[in-house]
DNA sequence: CTAAGCTCTGTATTAACTACAGAGTCAACA
DNA sequence: TGTTGACTCTGTAGTTAATACAGAGCTTAG
């Protein structure tokens, strides 16, 4: 299958398909006399959990550490729970991040009357001296 | 006062205040013969607005249109509430899809007995064929 | 055989900084 | 006055994870 197949069955770019080759997680397919290059399924398989994987918002790192253990055959299912569970803990740091963020801003801009005047909470809370 | 000293009151890195000037955001100051930066009371004001706005998730162009409209003294307290209601709006959507994310995370690797077998329930997952 | 459509490489861009190298400046102290 | 150490300068490259070209070459249906 040539590249195209692979970007539609994947459901990925073109460019990210050649940009995964060339930082080393999907390995270097075979070519065509003419240079354009040939993909098999287990080509596919590894595009789609690498896509998978980027949903679920792994890194290109952490992906690279889970293929490896993948790919050595050696990994537990300790190894790649501990992986997954770091992960699960950033994601819970970042939404309660984000929350918080949320409710600062909220706060701020329900002060603002939202009229015409060029007085607004919202700046003088941004620009204040202190 | 130089650069050094501005970093420590705006709690702001030397090289992010040169990037803030170099991007426009900051005012370029006076120099001394010697070529060292000279700021005032005014260029803390406005990075203590830059940093402060970054933290709260604005982007470099949200804080670019607010100096803007504050630099033209036009602005109405409803221009820039608008630009918070959107910007609570994009934090709230990025909430939503991190809790997704970490239901799925978590319901996957909740299947994983974290033992020391390679059978891995997250590894199947993400490579299944489908 | 030709034209449309696909693919190739290589480079530049995105966001918002951060991290140097190598040179120059300033202030205090002897 | 000389020197040392701390500070600052410019300019360039790197970070993440792609995306977007230009300009060339390949493939295949008709």
């Amino acid at each position: 299958m040539k590249i195209g197949e692979l970007s539609k069955h994947a459901n990925c770019k073109i460019e990210t398909i050649r940009y995964y080759e060339k930082i080393e997680l999907l390995p270097k397919p075979l070519r065509t006399d003419g240079g354009y290059r040939i993909y098999n399924e287990s080509h596919l398989k590894r595009l789609v959990f690498i896509r998978r994987s980027r949903e679920l918002g792994f890194t290109i790192e952490d992906i690279r550490v889970l293929l490896q253990l993948v790919d050595g055959g050696s990994y537990s299912c300790n190894d790649i729970k501990l992986i997954a569970i770091k992960h699960i803990n950033d994601i819970r740091q970042k939404i309660s991040d984000l929350k918080k963020l949320e409710k600062t801003l909220s706060r701020i801009s329900s002060k603002c009357s939202g009229n015409s005047t060029p007085e607004c909470p919202i700046i003088d809370a941004l620009y204040s001296s202190k």
